[in-house]
Order: structure tokens, then C-alpha cells, then sequence
RNA sequence: GAGAUUGUAGCUCAGUUGGUUAGAGCGCUAGUUUGUGGCACUAGAGGUCGGGGGUUCGAGACCCCUCAUUCUCCCCA
């Protein structure tokens, strides 16, 4: 046999039949629920032009991003500058010359670009959803691809809190309907911002979300440690402690923590928002918790923020968003406050695969195969089946006279329900064998009414 | 970017302190069985042991390099 030496860049997948119809059924069930709620689907392209994402996602953000390497750069008239441009790709400059393209990121930014680009079309507030693939140029890992699927839906033209309200019942229903149990954590870049208000300086702000963000993995005490590396001073930290320490209920949460912001009025901005998407939150079956060290690494975010995580398996968030109050203004269009939010559909595969949650009914393929019992046998068949394939019951037809016992498995390897068999008896009286494989059981049917035959 | 892990048949994996011709289960092909599958039995095909180099009388095993996988940190969906 040829040795196959052939393979696929790192981080990425072949998806088969199976895998198809699974990840389908996701993207379908999301689909469906940002439609409902009023959104209309945009798509853009695969790459941007490289200024339109850097800077955009933090330093260690533009790390990640896939360049594209320009055409054309052996024409030996450019050499000389080819060259020397490389030379500042090397000290880590990015340069037009050498590449200009960059595969999309994620789904946020090319969107706030194209709306900054269209905004004179647009009716506001504008309700796009968009499902496409997104490139990361991260290390792969449980969880972790390097080409994976976003499903985001945001709204921009609003500061209405109505917007939240409206995503967190989206994420709310999705996972109802996939029947994935989950934990809505939300947080405000504001309160954030008051806590480093209180703490003295609004510019350490960046700082103190970094190191708590990772309370819940390396504990307060490392922490503590993290902070006072990044310059914070004792008194500082003690009012950090504090505000980590609170806990309880979401109703604890908001009254110890109004008490620690006191007048501050960022911190009780920030409260006021949260506590009007936890009131007119519908989905009571689902989790809706505050989480006051949640921060996010996207720096955008300017208000509310999200995350979404599965109960029951280690898996990383599944969805995260929030809201930024001027994404196009990156863009020269200032002025356009938007939120958002998005879906990681292949940890959402995973999850569902690792609870066994996909329902059997995604599996259906082939619902009847036709014996090949001969020329004339098969003609016949051949009519039948495309009679039923007007009835929209997917059909094939066994690709050659072979023995039954090669049919017959070939219809259980591809888990077919039904066979039909007309063999020259068949043909000779006008009908056919219907024959159910999982019960086993068969009845002979006349050509003419085998369209009113009812497939299960 | 840092660290660890694994790599043997199509798949899942055995393979003893280095020792003759590298094994099992499943799958595959054919037959028992030219019009009724799943079961059983019989026979058969299929392996550069990830790749390259080294140590050795002798390497799937030990050493070095390299490629790939999976995972952890960072960051994220």
C-alpha cells in the first residue's frame, strides 16, 4: 500500500459526515435564535488588510494573528527592497512590503469595519449576526484550534441596556435548546474602573484586571503577588482583597459591594446596569451570576462584559462578549456604541460530544438503498427511486450487481433504515420488497404504490 | 514564546534487563453461502516500528537531532 505522507497545517481539522451533521446542528440551533430575535446575517472575507487588525486585540493579540505573506515578492526588481524591508520584520515591525493581508482574528472587529465603512447605509441601532470561521495562531490544546468557528450577534447605534438584556436571553436560550447547562457570569468594565478609582489610579486599571482575572486558578495569595510585581502598593491591595473577598449570592455580591464603592460614580453606574439586566433577565432555568473578577482580555470592552461557561466539563469559556462604546472610532467614525456577543462553536462540539448530548435524529443520512439485482432489475429501480426522491426521502442505489450479502452490509455500515429489493421476480409481478433493517421485518409493496409507502 | 507527553498494521494498543522471522483485538478481502444482512468457522492481504544519525556483534527498545501528536503555562472561543 502508498504510504500516505500527507497532512494538515496544525490546529486545524477534516470534519466527516458525522462531524458535519453534529456541527450543523449547532450552527442551525444558533442560527434560528438570532433570527428570532431580529438580527440579520453578514459575512466578510477571510482576510483583512493587516492595519485593520493590528492593535486591536493587545499585544498578545497581535501575536496571534495570521499574516499573509505577499504576492510577488521574488520579482527581482524588488529585491533590493524586499530585503530590506525584511530586516524590519525581523526587529518585529510589521511592513506593508512584505505583507499587507492578515486572516481575520475574530468576528467583532471586521464587523466594527464594516460598519464604520457603511455606516451612511445603515439603519440604526443595526442587529447583524455572523458565523464564520476565525484564525488564531495559538499553540493547539484541549479546546484550542487554530482555524475554529465564531457565532457572534451584536448591536451597534444603541446604548440601550435593552441590548444586553436581549443577548443574555440569546445565550440563554441556545444553550437551553442544545441542552447544554451553563453559568452566564457578567461583570462591568466599570466597576472594574472603580475599583482601580478607589484604589488611586485609574491608569493601573489594566493591571488589576490582569491579575484578577486569575483568582479562580492561581488563588488570591499568587494573586497578591501578581500585583505587587505590577507596582501596586499595600494599601492598594488591601482594598483589592476586599473587593475579591465578596461573595454570596448575586443579592450579596451588589449590597457588599455597594458599600465598598460607596458614592463612587462609575462603581455605581456599573451596579445600576447589572442590576437592570439581572431584573428583566426571562430564562430563570438559567444561571445568571455576577462575577466581579471576570475582566476579559480584549480591551475594547468598555461596559458590560460576558462569558459563558460550561457546567460539568474543564473546558474553557464557550462564549464571551460585551459591550464598547466606540469600536469605530478605531476606524475614523466615532460615535457608535455597540455590544456584543459571540458562541465558540468547537468547544461547544466538544462539550456536547464529551456529555453525549447530540440528539440520535442528527445522524440521518441515506434513508433507503435500492438493491442492484441486474440491468433490467435496476432500470426499474432506478424510476422508483427517483419518485421518491421527489418526495424528498433520500435515496441511493447499490452501485453494482453484487450478492446480497455485500448490499445488505453495505446498508448497515452506512446505518440505511430501509432496502428495497427488485430482483427479475419482482420485476416480473410489478413490485417490490420493503424491507425495515432494524426490526427486520419486510412486506412486498406494488411499483405503483411504493411513492405511498411511509419511510419512518 | 516556555515546559511536558506520545509516535509500532486501516483503528485501538501489546512488545520483558537490547537477542533469531514484530504480535493481539477490531476492521478489510475471499470462501462456507448465485435472492435475505447482523452470528459463526476457515483462509488471506496488510508494518520504511514517524524520519535522520549514533552506540552495539545485534536497536522497535539506549543516545542525539528532527518532524508530528496530545496536554499545561501565557492568552483565549
Amino acid at each position: 500500500m502508498a504510504k500516505v505522507n500527507v497532512s494538515i497545517p496544525q490546529g486545524t481539522r477534516d470534519f466527516n459526515a458525522e462531524t458535519v451533521r453534529k456541527r450543523n446542528y449547532i450552527f442551525n440551533t444558533i442560527r434560528k435564535v438570532f433570527e428570532i430575535y431580529g438580527f440579520q446575517p453578514l459575512e466578510t472575507p477571510s482576510m483583512e488588510n493587516l492595519d485593520t487588525l493590528m492593535g486591536k486585540y493587545g499585544e498578545e493579540g497581535d501575536k496571534l494573528i495570521f499574516k499573509i505573506l505577499n504576492n510577488g515578492l521574488d520579482n527581482p526588481d524588488k529585491h533590493t527592497l524586499v530585503k530590506a524591508e525584511f530586516e524590519k520584520v525581523l526587529e518585529g515591525k510589521n511592513n506593508k512590503n512584505i505583507t499587507e493581508r492578515a486572516l481575520r482574528y475574530d468576528l467583532t472587529i471586521p464587523f466594527a469595519r464594516y460598519v464604520a465603512m457603511n455606516h451612511g447605509q445603515l439603519t440604526f441601532p443595526f442587529k447583524r449576526y455572523q458565523i464564520q470561521p476565525v484564525w488564531r495562531a495559538d499553540r493547539p490544546q484541549k479546546g484550542r484550534y487554530r482555524e475554529f468557528y465564531q457565532c457572534d450577534a451584536d448591536v451597534v447605534g444603541s446604548n440601550s441596556l435593552l441590548n444586553e438584556v436581549e443577548l443574555t436571553n440569546i445565550y440563554a436560550t441556545v444553550f437551553r435548546k442544545l441542552e447544554i447547562e451553563v453559568e452566564i457570569r457578567i461583570n462591568s468594565r466599570k466597576i472594574l474602573a472603580a475599583l482601580a478609582e478607589l484604589c488611586g489610579g485609574a491608569d493601573k486599571m489594566m493591571d488589576i484586571t490582569i491579575a484578577i482575572d486569575k483568582l479562580d486558578k492561581i488563588g488570591l495569595d499568587k494573586v497578591k503577588d501578581e500585583l505587587i510585581q505590577r507596582g501596586l502598593t499595600n494599601d492598594q491591595i488591601i482594598i483589592i482583597e476586599k473587593y475579591l473577598s465578596i461573595d454570596g449570592s448575586n443579592e450579596d455580591k451588589l449590597t457588599s459591594i455597594a458599600s465598598l464603592f460607596g458614592t463612587n460614580e462609575l462603581g455605581n453606574k456599573g451596579l445600576e446596569e447589572i442590576k437592570h439586566i439581572l431584573s428583566n433577565f426571562t430564562t430563570k432555568e438559567t444561571k445568571l451570576t455576577i462575577d466581579f473578577t471576570l475582566a476579559r482580555g480584549l480591551n475594547y470592552y468598555t461596559g458590560t462584559i460576558f462569558e459563558i461557561k460550561a457546567i460539568g466539563v474543564q473546558m474553557g469559556s464557550i462564549g464571551g462578549g460585551g459591550r464598547y462604546d466606540d469600536l469605530t472610532g478605531l476606524f475614523g467614525v466615532p460615535n457608535i456604541p455597540g455590544v456584543g456577543i459571540s458562541f465558540g462553536v468547537d468547544r461547544i462540539y466538544d462539550v456536547m460530544e464529551e456529555l453525549k448530548l447530540f440528539p440520535e435524529a442528527v445522524q440521518s443520512g441515506t434513508k433507503v438503498l435500492f438493491f442492484n439485482l441486474g440491468d433490467s432489475e435496476s432500470k426499474a429501480a432506478f424510476g422508483l427511486m427517483q419518485q421518491l426522491r421527489e418526495q424528498d426521502i433520500a435515496c441511493e442505489m447499490y452501485h453494482e450487481n453484487a450478492k446480497f450479502d455485500k448490499q445488505f452490509k453495505y446498508a448497515e455500515k452506512k446505518n440505511i433504515p430501509y432496502i428495497i429489493i427488485l430482483g427479475s421476480k419482482e420485476l416480473e409481478e410489478n413490485n417490490c420488497v420493503v424491507k425495515h433493517l432494524t426490526t427486520s421485518t419486510q412486506q412486498t409493496v406494488s411499483m405503483s404504490t411504493l411513492i405511498d409507502y411511509v419511510f419512518l
